[in-house]
RNA sequence: GGUCUCGUAGUAUAACGGUCAGUACAACGGGUUUUCAUCCCGUCAAUGCGAGUUCGACUCUCGCCGAGAUCACCA
């Protein structure tokens, strides 16, 4: 396949958000397998909204994600430099050369002035276009005013790799703004010369520039270079509503889904399954089988929904596949130390990787290792309500219920080996000498060890507290109860 | 309003013009010695509407309806 050249060029205004990662993640895919380029390139040309730190925010979004570029920030590259703002002159020398072939202009139209045609138009009902107003005499360009391209609006037919062919009429073909009056380029300049000067052969992007496209074409046409090839993605749709997915509407930045443990294997996974799929029944793809898999003909040309649930179901998956396949210390090790609870930094890493080990597949976010293993590190309060209000337990009595505890508790502690092995042997036992059911006596044990909604099979949860505690625990329930 | 795009269960999606419209998440029910989870089994649930072409339409054509995007010296 013919090597690809793609860019991810984000400005920096902020955190990523998850609707637009995904233009990163296909353009990364596509360059990467082609034996191509990737290249990050930061449009940081409206001053206004430039947010400190945004730049660096994105880098580390992506290199999480495992998007590494070939050209870019830190590493240069051919084409450097990657921020707009340091490219200022190349621009303004390309719109100088269409001034010169009688294809831009500069404007010295007031601001004010430019409100009144918009209103004009908009009284007499007709679409405001600048092009009906161009200024007939020439003015020489200089900072302080911008320079526009001439419109000469046709009609264009076009062909987008996710939705077919396209066409559109002269009606959106306008005088944009080409050069800023304070001397930067646009967005809609910008990114054309720069695609060009650094060979981009694939133009990735949302759908919203869609409509933006005949003024575009209308450029490569002006400036006599050759269309690269356009790829449309569909939005990513809000939870509610069918809004594409904002900051505005509260979108989640990619670091905050980091933050709630979502490893970036199930957050790579799962958008770039969001509106692409390979046609088989497969949905758990590593980066090595995204690589072998995609291609552009088969992303979705509807707008897809962002549902959590799911990203969350894939999560825990991940978890589940990490663990089995590569073993409980890769996971341990992909674990940050904040997602522990607090009171396990007293413990060895032994401890904690046999804790990890036996609650793993019940994880969905790593966040949810604090309360799920809490009692193995500290103490639980007890709560005697747990037993005598549980719906199997409050059938018997609480002398019963204590009585039992006690039994269990004399039994277990003559145990040599605190083996899982022994421990099973034990417990099953137990269920013979007092005659219980094993919903009966397993929830007991089980609440009076934990006082927890949910723990680990029972016998490798009395394993990895030990005898000593775990004999505590069942004494001081079972006073607990009377 | 102009222009452009989209429309399969609640969600994400599959289906050379040809099985009973398949799969996954969710929901609901059941099974695996306690709970939660995993795993397994099952249930519910969709081609927006109307014409046309065709022996046959989710698929092609047209109309309607619905939804979205965009119309900045933002990207």
């Amino acid at each position: 396949m013919e090597k690809a050249v793609t860019r991810f060029a984000p400005s920096p205004t902020g955190y990523i958000h998850i609707g637009n990662v995904r233009s990163a993640i296909y353009p990364y895919l596509l360059a990467k397998q082609t034996d191509g380029t990737f290249i990050l390139r930061i449009e940081d040309t409206d001053q206004a909204r430039y947010v400190e730190g945004a730049t660096d925010l994105i880098k580390e979004t992506l290199l999480w994600l495992g998007l590494n570029w070939d050209e870019g920030p830190d590493i240069g590259g051919p084409h450097a430099p990657y921020f707009q703002t340091e490219r200022k002159e190349l621009y303004l020398n390309w719109a100088k050369k269409l001034i010169a072939a009688g294809r831009a202009y500069a404007d010295a139209t007031p601001s004010e002035k430019i409100d009144e045609y918009r209103k004009e138009d908009t009284a007499k009902k007709i679409p405001y276009l600048y092009r009906n107003h161009r200024p007939t005499e020439t003015t020489e360009w200089h900072e302080g005013i911008p320079i526009r391209f001439k419109a000469e609006p046709k009609n264009y037919t076009w062909v987008d790799e996710v939705m077919g062919e396209l066409s559109a009429g002269p009606e959106v073909q306008d005088d944009i703004i080409l050069i800023k009056k304070d001397g930067l380029p646009t967005y809609n300049f910008a990114h054309i010369i720069d695609d060009m000067e650094m060979g981009v052969t694939h133009v990735i992007r949302g759908q919203e520039y869609l409509s933006s496209m005949p003024n575009y074409l209308a450029l490569y046409d002006a400036l006599g270079l050759p269309r690269p090839k356009f790829v449309s993605l569909p939005h990513i749709l809000a939870p509610q509503g069918n809004k594409k997915l904002s900051k505005r509407d509260g979108a989640k930045s990619v670091t905050d889904y980091r933050e709630d443990g979502i490893l970036p294997e199930a957050m790579l996974n799962y958008l770039a399954c969001l509106g692409w799929n390979d046609g088989t029944e497969q949905e758990i793809y590593t980066m090595a089988e995204l690589l072998e898999r995609f291609s552009l003909s088969r992303i979705q040309n509807s707008g897809a929904r962002f549902d959590e649930t799911k990203l969350l179901w894939m999560n825990g998956m991940w978890i589940r596949k990490i663990h089995d396949e590569e073993g409980n210390d890769v996971l341990y090790s992909k674990i940050n130390e904040k997602f522990w609870p607090d009171s396990a930094k007293d413990y060895p890493e032994e401890y904690r990787k046999k804790v990890l080990n036996i609650i793993y597949d019940r994880l969905k976010a790593l966040k949810d290792l604090k309360s799920f293993s809490a009692y193995f590190f500290e103490e639980p309060t007890v709560d005697a309500n747990l037993i005598k209000n549980n719906k199997i337990l409050k059938k018997l009595s609480e002398d019963e219920l204590s009585s039992l505890l006690n039994t269990v508790s004399l039994r277990l502690s003559e145990i040599q080996d605190w083996t899982e092995e022994n421990l099973q042997d034990v417990l099953n036992e137990l269920l013979e000498t007092t005659g219980k059911k094993p919903a009966e006596l397993f929830s007991l044990i089980r609440i009076a060890v934990s006082f927890a909604p949910f723990s680990p099979a029972l016998n490798l949860t009395l394993e990895a507290l030990g005898r000593e505690r775990t004999i505590a625990r069942l004494n001081l329930a079972a006073r607990s109860i009377d």
